[in-house]
This record gives structure tokens, sequence and C-alpha cells, in this order.
DNA sequence: GGCACCAAATTGGTTGGGCCATTGAACCAC
DNA sequence: GTGGTTCAATGGCCCAACCAATTTGGTGCC
């Protein structure tokens, strides 16, 4: 036979790279076409057919390097139409799912909104500092929607409401405040599901959002970070008093 | 964007209308089965074939549902031994996946800093509002440690640093600031890997610990809110001294 | 018994084929 | 135009293999 004690010394042959990763190479790839054919977040990407036939893999596996996109919100598949990107990709970018406990109950709602509180402040005050006068145009323009909406709809402005922070986000210059606090924000749309007696939930924010733009508008940092604190307090305050329907109801 | 006249004649709210997702009710099964089989992270999870056969679907869509958790980091796939869980699963979990552009930058570790400094600066003060005089005691063992490594060790005490943060975080009695800040510190400390030039870096930082511990023993919100910011500034000059260090590497 | 070695069983990774449900656009009847 | 119909494109799912890495168990040699 051949020498037994190979296996104990092994002196040349290390070529450990390249030895799996088809599906992220996969991934590599659409990173590269992205970026060669300018595809912007919206557009529609190559289907999942042309893409194994051109990278010279099964569909199913470009499925699965879809698949894990999609978890991560990268992109968003529409049966019957195609798959669109959903975010800008780079090379270099670095992907960092987080998943945490996210109950229903009162305290969960209420650490989310600690994380809140702490996030919308320093983004406020941020923004105050760092907001050019298109994005300041752009929050003034969702600020003037949300108040329309809300003396229209007697209220019924979340949407317009959540839009307008999201403008003050963007315009904080730092993309993980809107990130993390959309994470957040999700949490309290699925409670928002289950009504729990508080006809007027919200209500209470609705002046703190133009003072907090006025700040913001002046430059006025910390003035704009004790106005997001007020409003954040409004919200707590109105969780404490659905917890307390809720406890209501819950011992009949 | 959004529809400004919806808001003017119906109210009605369509229920969102989805049928199915079938590889979303195979992540729904394998939660109820860690929970009723009391899998902790670490086990071995049912093998592909096993669950294909067992839920009535394709192995296929097996795997595409657990591509999704690999990408999530719930998951760790094995050829040839098997799929392991990586992490707590629960029904209502919150996913938040964070993708920050070009992670290896100046810019972006800014951002992360600038998260890490609202969320430590909110941690302090709810820690001084709520610590038990067991959380304290453990907050000071871990600052004593610290202290202690780094005199000996010269200001290499990392790691005994990083656990007194931590045990503050557990006494704020909101986890999610531990989890959030845990992702932050991970790219921090990724890019760490790559010394740049500061050698003394975080030692600016060392006597604010002992004034954070103070102040929250003191039961003194805002001043450990003070003393936290006053931390992370330390921090954040640290880091634009090695970003200087950096250009001038860069340029040449 | 203890150890090195080898071969089969196990398990995730990949392939290529196929069918179904949904979508959207072109087309047609009214 | 309006409203339906047809039809190709596309993602969702299934099937039956085979490949590659790992584990496992046995075998034979000290």
């Amino acid at each position: 036979m051949s020498n037994p004690r190979r296996s104990l010394v092994n002196p040349i042959d290390m070529s450990p790279i390249q030895a799996i990763a088809r599906d992220d190479a996969v991934l590599n790839a659409l990173v590269a076409f992205v970026r060669q054919e300018a595809v912007r977040p919206g557009d529609k990407l190559p289907t999942e057919r042309i893409l194994a036939d051109l990278l010279k893999v099964s569909r199913n596996t470009v499925r699965e390097a879809l698949t894990r996109w999609e978890g991560l919100g990268l992109v968003e598949r529409r049966q019957g139409s195609g798959t669109y990107l959903k975010a800008e990709v780079s090379p270099d970018m670095l992907h960092m799912p987080l998943t945490l406990p996210g109950g229903q109950d009162f305290d969960s709602l209420m650490q989310t909104l600690e994380i809140r509180r702490a996030l919308e402040a320093e983004a406020a005050a941020l923004c105050a500092r760092r907001a050019t006068s298109e994005s300041l145009a752009a929050i003034a323009s969702k600020l003037e929607v949300m108040e329309r909406v809300f003396h229209e709809t007697n209220g019924a402005s979340a949407d317009a409401d959540w839009e307008f922070h999201q403008a003050i986000y963007k315009a904080s210059g730092n993309m993980l405040f809107e990130q993390i606090i959309a994470a957040m924000h999700g949490i309290f749309h699925r409670f928002w599901e289950h009504p729990l007696g508080v006809r007027d939930f919200g209500h209470a924010s609705f002046p703190y959002h133009r003072t907090m733009y006025e700040r913001i508008a002046a430059r006025d940092a910390e003035g704009a970070r004790g106005e997001a604190l007020k409003l954040i307090a409004t919200v707590e305050a109105d969780l404490k008093r659905g917890a307390a329907n809720l406890k209501l109801a819950g011992t009949t």
C-alpha cells in the first residue's frame, strides 16, 4: 500500500478554501449584479430561473440564497410578479440579525418603550444638529400631513404619525435609529390589533410633534430632546391606562 | 406615497388577507416542538427528512424555513451532523435585522457609538432607580475586578470592562438594553481585530466607571446618566483619534 | 483492553425536473 | 371606456435522486 502515516503529517495540500459556500456565492454574485446594473431599492431583480441559468446553479440554490436575504429584509418576493430589492446592499455590508423576546404583555411593551425613549430623544437631538434644509422640509411636510389627517379623521393618524418620526430618524444621519425603532414600533402594531379599551390612544402625544419640530428647526438639540421625552411620556401614560383597563377586564 | 383621499370616503380596513405561508407554518411548528420537547440552545433538532415527513411537507420547504432561521442566527447547520439550536426561540420573537453599509469604516463605528450613547445613558439612569442591593453588589464586584485587572495588566481590561457594563444592563431590569448594546459592542470588537494605531484605546474611560457606579449606588439617576455620557465621550474621542491615524496610513 | 484504521449509515447540500397559484398585461366583448 | 378572459411569466412547493461531510460502529492489530 501507500504510506500509512500520511494522515499524521500533512506537509502540503492544504486547500480548505472554496470547499463550500455555494449559495453564498450566489449572494455575492447578486451584490455584484446590483452594483453593476445600479439596481435601486424597489427595483426588480432577475427572476430565479434566470439567475439559476446565469450562475450555473440549481434554481433551488438560488431560492435558498434569496430566502436568506428575504429573512434579513433585503428583498421582497411577490408571487407571480417577481423579486424586488428592499434595501441598499454593498459588498462590505454588515448584517446583524438580532432576535429578542417580544411578548405581548404590558411589561414587554413597556420595555420597548424604554428603548424607544432613549433612541427617540437622541435621534431628535442629532437631527437638530445635522438636518439639512431638504430634510427639514421633508419633516415639515410630514408634520403637516399628520396634523391634517389628525383633524380630518378625528385622531386616526397613526400612519402619518409614523412617517413623521421616520423622517426625523432619516435626518439624524444614522439609519440605525430607524431600524431599531422600527422593530419596536412593530411590536406596538401587533399590540393595537388587540384593542384594549383605550380609545384615544396616542392622542395626547399630538401637540408635541409640532413642538419637537420647532425645536429641531431652531437647531436646539436639547430642546428637541426634551420635547421627544415629553412625547414618549404621553405614550407611556396611555399604555399604563390600557394596562389598567386590561387588568379590570381580565379579572371578570 | 400615501393616498390622501382614502380618508374622505371609506374607512373600512380589510384584513391583510394572506392565505397561508407554508414555510412559516413549518417555523411555527418548530417553535412548538422546541417548547414541547424543551430543546435547549446547543441541542440537536430533528433532521430535515424527519421534519418533512412529520409535517407532511417537502424537505425543500423545511430547508427554506431553516435557511431563514440560519440567516437570523437561530440555528446552525453542520453537514453530516445535523441542525442545532443556537438561541432561545419563542412564539412572539422580535426579529430585528440590522444592516449598516460598510461595517468597517469610521462612520459605521461612529453610528454604533451613537446608539450606544443613547442606550448606555438610559440604562444607567434606570439602573440607578431600580437596582436591588444584590445587583448593586454584583456591579461593585465587577468594578473591583476591572480596576484590579486594569492596574495589573496596564490597561488590558477589556473583558472585565464589558462585564461591568453588562451587570449594569441586567440591573436596569430591561434585557433589551443588554442585547442591543451587545450587538453594537460586537461590531466594535470585530473592528478592533484590525489594530489601528491607538495604543491606549479606552484608557480614558477608566475613571468614569467608578464615578458612574457611585452615582448609581447613590440612586442618582441623572448623575449616573451624566457619567455614562462622559464615559462614552472618551470612547468617541479615542475613535476619532484612531480615524485620524487611519486616514494618515491610508493615504500613503 | 486499547488503539488505529476503515466502511457503512446518517445528514445537510445540491441538482434538475415538474406542477400549482398568483400576478399582470394583452386582448376581446359589451 | 368598462369589465371580463386568456395567457405567459413568476414565485411557491413538491419529488426523487445524488454528492459531500460527518458520525458511527466494527475490525484487526498490538
